[in-house]
RNA sequence: GGGUAGGUAGCGAAGUGGUCAAACGCAACAGACUGUAAAUCUGUCGGCUUCGGCCUUCGGAGGUUCGAUUCCUCCCCUGCCCA
């Protein structure tokens, strides 16, 4: 049995940037209701990145969202376009994969994913399976049934092509090939991200070409990443992983301005829409409480509520109160010297990686033992007790002895 | 196919025979400050160094020159215009 009509449209318009369109979702869920039978609802993944970040989990959140109301989510592995990779050369963040690593990848993504989407109603397929089955000849009569004209509409391939940046026929495909995805599963309704618009419309049009009725597309906003400026991405390295130990990801949380802890919780948790305007008071008086709020909501998302209070209290101790951490990694040093140059021993140690390095983190004062900041390149560490080496804000290093005399 | 403009450090972008490891901006890193790993300010930002310097870099391969990122030849890549 699936709610009824009003639940389904309130959870599902939570957060969303634009459904398009809306009255036909409508009709699709009336009818899933009257049949009972669930919607499928795709996303398309990309195995080339396949760490995942709060950025995706503002979409994957949705598709669990259809999860919960009894839906089935497909996810689409676009391991077909990921073994083509980019051949211009100038995008590094599509690097041609073989089909193993795509398998890998697939993998990686799914075991990440179902961090966020339950693992009942739920199916996975690789789109080189219905993708690279297409001869030639079906690939020139699909890409008859779009124009250069229509094509450009999409914002950033307009743009390249104002610019005088270079486009790829093959990048022209691409809308092309994720639209027959639509078609091979026959998607109700397909998510992506603001910029996948123009690709979940391709979609609509290419259904229709092979008589089936067009999807619904349904655009999340894109998520600011941490730099509060640029939009969420690895390559930006402005993001915070699902997969990130519970301090990097309170860390990075209180790392972001406080403009963006509303769109955090409204995106990426599952506070109730009661608490959400109760939140959006407490960001104007007291930003940094429910910023820290906002860091063990995450933590015990992808975590635990223990992994949450603990996050807190050692970034308390790091950083409110500049005290060593609770668990510093350990370096055995075996040697037989009674004392070594501190160079030498940052570079031993690979808290850095090269000499030089060494030499500018120590002159900026970079570089304390036991809390003592080091200020002389030549200054030799004595090696006869154990001692904890830092190395900027974040490095920390214990030392151990072992005479291997 | 013809014409033309380009390819410089992680990115963007100056430099047009020696004073270039290469201006400037972004990113990154360190320090100060802070509720913060934010913002701001200061500094650093190829490698090695006995701190004097030395070595490897400016699409690729050759060449001219005492000396080339800068000049020449060929090649590869990209934009634009014409066909």
């Amino acid at each position: 049995m699936f709610p009824s009509l009003n639940e389904q449209m309130d959870l599902i318009k939570r957060g969303v940037s634009e459904i398009i369109p809306e009255d036909s979702l409508v009709e699709k869920l009336e009818k899933s209701i009257k049949l009972n039978k669930p919607l499928i609802v795709k996303l398309g993944c990309d195995p080339s990145r396949p760490d995942l970040h709060l950025g995706h989990s503002v979409v994957l959140r949705k598709l669990r969202h259809f999860q919960d109301l009894g839906h089935e989510a497909v996810l689409i592995i676009g391991d077909f376009t990921g073994m083509i990779g980019d051949p211009s050369g100038r995008s590094k963040t599509r690097p041609a994969l073989t089909l193993e690593e795509t398998r890998k990848n697939g993998q990686t993504y799914f075991e990440q994913a179902t961090k966020i989407l339950s693992t009942r109603r739920i199916k996975m397929l690789y789109n080189s399976e219905w993708l690279s089955k297409m001869t030639f000849a079906e690939v020139i009569v699909l890409a008859s049934k779009y124009t250069v004209a229509r094509m450009l509409e999409r914002d950033d391939f307009e743009k390249r092509y104002r610019e005088g940046e270079p486009i790829s026929i093959h990048e022209f495909l691409y809308p092309l090939a994720q639209a027959m995805d639509s078609v091979a599963i026959k998607a109700d309704v397909e998510l992506g991200g603001t910029d996948q618009k123009f690709n979940l419309l391709v979609g609509r049009d290419i259904q229709r070409e092979f008589g089936q009725e067009p999807q619904v597309a349904i655009t999340m906003p894109i998520l600011t990443g941490i730099d509060g400026v640029e939009k969420m991405s690895k390559s930006l390295d402005n993001y915070i992983g699902i997969s990130d130990p519970p301090n990097e990801i309170y860390g990075k949380t209180l790392s972001i301005p406080d403009e963006l802890i509303y769109d955090y919780f409204l995106l990426t948790t599952d506070v109730s829409d009661k608490q959400l305007s109760k939140l959006k008071e407490e960001i104007n008086t007291k930003p940094r409480d429910a910023k820290r709020l906002l860091a063990r909501t995450l933590v015990k998302m992808y975590w635990s509520e223990d992994a949450a209070l603990q996050a807190e209290s050692e970034f308390d101790r790091l950083f409110v109160r500049k005290e060593l951490p609770e668990i510093i990694d350990e370096y055995i040093l075996k040697t037989s010297e009674k004392e070594m140059n501190i160079i030498n021993l940052l570079y031993e140690t690979k808290l850095v990686s090269s000499k030089s390095e060494a030499r500018r983190l120590i002159e900026q004062g970079g570089v304390s033992i036991d809390g003592n900041r080091i200020s002389d390149i030549n200054e030799n560490i004595p090696l006869e007790s154990n001692f904890v080496l830092k190395v900027g804000k974040r490095k920390f290093l214990k030392i151990t002895i072992q005479k291997d005399n």
